[in-house]
This record gives C-alpha cells, sequence and structure tokens, in this order.
DNA sequence: CTCTGTGCAAAGCGTTTGCAAACGA
DNA sequence: TCGTTTGCAAACGCTTTGCACAGAG
C-alpha cells in the first residue's frame, strides 16, 4: 500500500512549491491526524525534527492553503484545525465533551440545492453538525 | 409589525442577563445586517453611542453566545462574524469577490443522515457553501 | 547558480483581563 | 442596596513580517 506522501509531492511540485522536509513533514501529521491546530503540527514535527520553527509551520500552511492543498476548519469555541482538500468529508461536534469528528457523508444533494437557489456555481461544502454524542448522552 | 428587540429583551431576562442600552445596541446591529463582525459592530454603534468601549463589545459578544442567542460563523480566510441563534440559515460564499450571504435551506435531510451515520443527537448545523456568484461568473 | 524556503527575533493585531466607577433590578 | 456591567488601559496570545542564511531545483 503506497503512502499518500508521494502524491502529495506531485502536488507540491505541480504547484510551483518545493518539496521540503519541513513541508513533507506538515502534511504527514496533518494526514495521520485527520484535523489539527497549528500548534500541534509543531509540537509534533519538533519531536523528530527540533530546529523547525513554527513561523515556517505558520508560513507552509498559508502557503499550502493558497495552493489548495490543506483548507481549514473551525468548530465554534475551538482553535482553526486544518486538513487536507482530497479528503471530502464534512464534521460532527459534540456540544458536551468538544470532541470534533469526521463524517463520511454525501452532500451533493444540498450542494445541488444551494446552487439552485442562489445561482452560484457550488464547489465544496465546509459543514460541522452539532449535536451530543453517544458517551455524552449515556452520561447526561 | 413588532421589532424583534422587544423579544431579545425578553430572552436576555430569561437568560438572567441584564437588559442595558449597550446589549441592545449589539443585538440590534446584529438583525440589521444578518451577519456582522465585532469591528464592524463597534464601529456602527459608536456613531450613535461614542462611549461604547470594544472591550464591552467583546465581552457582551461572549456572554450572549454562551447564553445561545448569538452564534459564530466562520468562512475561511475571513474574520468571524455573529448571527442572532433563531435565525436558521446557511451560507454561501463567493471564493472571487469574498461575499458572503445567507440562504434559506431546509437541511434536515442532511441533519437525519449525520444522525443515523454517526449516533450523535443532532440540534443545530453550521454549514457554508463555497463557490462563484452569478456576478463573478459573468466576469471570469 | 538562482530563487524559494527556513529560522529567529521583533512587530502587529485581535481578544481578554483587572479594577474602579456606573448602572439595572 | 447588591450584584452585574461598563470603560479604560494594560496584558496576552496567536499570527505575520523582515532579514540573513540555507537549501531545492
Amino acid at each position: 500500500m503506497m503512502t499518500k506522501i508521494m502524491n502529495y509531492e506531485n502536488e507540491l511540485k505541480t504547484k510551483n512549491l518545493k518539496v521540503t522536509p519541513q513541508r513533507v513533514a506538515i502534511l504527514k501529521e496533518i494526514e495521520n491526524s485527520g484535523h489539527i491546530s497549528i500548534e500541534d503540527i509543531y509540537e509534533k514535527i519538533k519531536k523528530t525534527y527540533p530546529s523547525i520553527s513554527l513561523a515556517t509551520v505558520y508560513k507552509n500552511i498559508n502557503t499550502m492553503q493558497d495552493a489548495h492543498i490543506l483548507r481549514s476548519v473551525k468548530a465554534p469555541s475551538q482553535k482553526q484545525k486544518f486538513e487536507l482538500c482530497d479528503d471530502k468529508h464534512v464534521h460532527v461536534a459534540c456540544q458536551e465533551c468538544g470532541k470534533l469528528e469526521d463524517v463520511r457523508l454525501d452532500m451533493s444533494e444540498a450542494m445541488k440545492a444551494c446552487a439552485e437557489a442562489t445561482g452560484y456555481d457550488i464547489y465544496d461544502v465546509s459543514a460541522i453538525f452539532i449535536g451530543t454524542c453517544k458517551e455524552c448522552k449515556q452520561k447526561g
């Protein structure tokens, strides 16, 4: 089974971005975690790559967001987190415990409805469903 | 036609929050604009109420968010904006011109599907559809 | 070799906090 | 009156920037 990392090297090259160890490390952390904050990316990478600087993480996150390799997710009253663009999914957040999970849910119907209602060309959607998770329902 | 403001006075009282001119002014600005940033709320209120301080706007936004009178919307690469909780709608953002609009789109099907897929109780959803608006399509 | 990316330290902003005075109930 | 809210100024924390050096192509 081939790792995704090679694909991201190609994606970086396609967008005229240089393939640096820092960028590969950032993409690897995001791939592993699904969605992760800047601070957490930095802390994790520092363990195996102590010389990396937080500014570099910020710069690369911005560069790769502009290149549509990454995108941000922001749940209410939580830090900004980042995920890979090719990872099509929505999110569900538990109001009780603050957990944020990915859900593979097809939103194409809703996107179509939105396009019809507005006259926009819709090509993506960022959705966060808010509720209470199984565990918290039992406790509650 | 009765203004919504009276309802919000009641809502504040119900939540044990005092009805101050600052809070009423903030709610009025949000009601007028649909969604608005903190800075814009402050600038608008200052015109008719010059003594208001930015810190007060922040404190009240936070208090009223905690009381579920307001909630935040955050579109990628834009400032946080705020809207009234009772205003059920989703958003559409134009990638070209940055415009953010409200869309009255029924998301109950998607909420049901998400509840089934995850086992969560889902009671709200924050969705931002990303695309290109009519005007930008013509220009583009 | 050239141009992009990195790391550091400093600057920049948006947001929060502490406190005394003012205000709503 | 009593507890909450306000306004100010200072503090904070996250993010960006400028610059010299290092590294990718």
